[in-house]
DNA sequence: GGCGTTAACTTAACGTTGATAAGTTATCTC
DNA sequence: GAGATAACTTATCAACGTTAAGTTAACGCC
């Protein structure tokens, strides 16, 4: 019919994928996707733009992925899964309770520094559908493998390293739940401020995030 | 003065204006854009359904705000004017500058939870255009009739009075400025968490609030 | 009373968006 | 070879924000 020259827009030279290699295309998609929502933001990252850059047609992702929500959930749990990765080698590495929670705290902020894009995404939300909204924190725990978890996979560690402080006598002037709440709060309120409002004369960064750290877990621990 | 006043608030909604009561209409699109924003939230509030809800035609919107935006802009401004209105109320009443910042946080973490989609397009949000962005903080102050700038106002007020609670003789365990920003952030995280997760099995709100307060002030006062 | 101006609208349409239906092509197995 | 089917495309949908261009009605003025 045609030359089978692919001379076409700015595809790439990525050609239909073999019979049993679709996961290939689904991992080019969300390589593409991240660059793009991280670049553009959600709403402008429009399927079309990101079949574009795969070299694909823009129903093609359909074959992946349910709709376009479903490549942002995906895309969540690959940034939580390294975050989680960091906290499992804490708790390994680091016995004290106490401790533990302030390299936690460190951990956390680090890493939303180090990828304020990643942070945005995931642990921020904005103008994203309400189901994406709910990733961090809503979902049940017992399906780890269930897109949309990693948040509360995070969130628990937390718990559980708050409730393993309290269990080894030191008194806390809340539950340990209300506590994580709190020592999370005010952490992501200093990431997510720094990360949203780069422009702001802030005072400065490892100030704040040691402050903050420091005024919660004092919060927290009961007066002796 | 006016021969009829029928249409203050149940307005006969398929009547065209007369010739100077334009600005009329403009405060019905407001009315009912912001019950929609608040019943469905800021994307699926169409420019359709609003003009639907007025009894007018979509483009006739087009004719009192610039864009989608300009409306939620002007809720917001509308919104934050009450803000800055309980703020200065404090400030008129409450002479103790610690009390003042206490009663100014309460205020604060109330009327975000009392208008999450007005908070999150102007402390939370970014995928929205530039302009609306800075809207939080950056902004020059110094025209407060301009879109957008309640933010900042409100910022800069707990600055104030932070720096009023120094010059009263409270010793600080960090220059006024940092102490607004991890106060601001403290209470910011708690509202953010609790707008964006409203889902999550969060413990009491007001146990949130009290106990972010609390800890954040016993963390910038030096311990004497 | 008629006329011109123009504020206050309407209808029609544009370009994009996310998403679906239905058809096509290439690779596998037999 | 002949099916079967994974991988992909083209064509199309309804809904979105927004604009262009035309229409209606209220006023001042002669």
């Amino acid at each position: 019919m045609e030359p089978e020259l692919a001379a076409s827009s700015t595809a790439p030279a990525t050609s239909r994928k073999k019979r049993g290699e679709g996961y290939t295309r689904r991992d080019e998609i969300l390589l593409a996707a991240k660059t793009l929502f991280l670049e553009e933001g959600y709403d402008a990252a429009t399927i079309r733009k990101i079949a574009d850059r795969v070299g694909v047609s823009a129903p093609a992702l359909y074959l992946y992925f349910q709709d376009k929500e479903a490549i942002m959930l995906a895309l969540c749990d690959q940034t939580f899964g390294r975050l989680i990765e960091r906290i499992s080698r804490i708790e390994k590495t680091v016995s004290d309770p106490l401790e533990r929670i302030c390299r936690f705290g460190d951990a956390y902020a680090r890493f939303g520094l180090e990828h304020p894009d990643e942070y945005r995404l995931v642990f921020i939300g904005h103008n994203i559908p309400e189901a994406v909204r709910k990733v961090g924190h809503r979902m049940p725990i017992d399906d780890p493998t269930r897109p949309g978890v990693g948040g509360a996979l995070v969130f628990s560690r937390l718990v559980t390293m708050l409730s393993q402080l309290e269990a080894s006598g030191v008194k806390l002037n809340y539950p340990p739940d209300t506590c994580a709440e709190l020592c999370w709060m005010g952490i992501h309120g200093v990431v997510a401020a720094l990360i949203m409002k780069p422009d702001f004369p802030w005072s400065n960064r490892e100030t704040l995030i040691q402050g903050m750290q420091d005024i919660v877990i004092n919060g927290i621990l009961s007066r002796a």
